[in-house]
DNA sequence: TTGCTCCTCACGTCACGTGAGGTGGC
DNA sequence: TTGCTCCTCACGTCACGTGAGGTGGC
């Protein structure tokens, strides 16, 4: 049975992000890795986890509201309301993202712009 | 002399923020009005900072970097270290924003995707 | 024993939120 | 006076950063 599994330190490494940031994804509620002993054991499950909670932080999302999204994905046994209610938040998303899109290609060119004005400022 | 300027309230209700919002950026020499007795008077040039500061936070820059970007539009007298030391700011914040750009991508297809799976479980 | 990684507090920081308590002009 | 907007503290919160102090196996 080749388990594949990670230490709380090779996530971090590899995410480039600190083990305190980890654990307090933990603690909020966001990960919970079985334990061998006091040590944290990660699976594959709980590294893709991980890998959507830094998605969302990326896009200024709050721990709460990545939360949120990753139950998302987890259908479950949802009723109606449930339903309406996620519907909801996945359309406010994506107007939240829409305007990020927006701003990110503004400043994009503005950098350029910026950058290239530097450039011949410094006569290369 | 038909000045235009604004108050306080008028920019936290135009930018949806809060004016402790705005005092925080001056209080961290983001801006810098000038008053009527104690009443804080922002001018044009005032409300197009408070603009780049707001268009980086929701890039998830910090006030200490909104500032250095802001700066970098005022050309000044910038002195050859200073304007390398800039670019290559810059050149940071294009990595940055070309990783969103995929992140907020990536993000909507799977919004999307939970979106009509929503939509479909609900019957619409 | 040294060196490595792991752990749990717990106080500090950043970017504000949120009252508390008070002033000024229509 | 009431109602509105403005002001200055100042403590609270969120998402961690940063040691302090200690454990466990090669």
């Amino acid at each position: 049975m080749g388990m594949v599994v990670y230490s709380i330190s090779e996530l971090a490494k590899e995410f480039d992000i600190t083990t305190r940031t980890i654990r307090f994804y933990e603690d909020r509620g966001l990960l919970n890795p079985s334990r061998e002993g006091h040590k944290r054991i990660y699976s594959v499950a709980d590294r893709v986890r991980l890998m959507l909670i830094l998605r969302g932080r990326r896009l200024g999302f709050s721990v709460d509201e990545s939360k949120e999204l990753i139950e998302l994905y987890n259908p479950k046994q949802n009723n109606k309301h449930q339903l309406a209610k996620y519907l909801l938040k996945i359309q406010e998303k994506q107007e939240v993202l829409g305007k990020q899109l927006k701003d990110i290609k503004i400043l994009q060119k503005e950098l350029k712009l910026a950058e290239s004005r530097c450039l011949s400022a410094l006569k290369i």
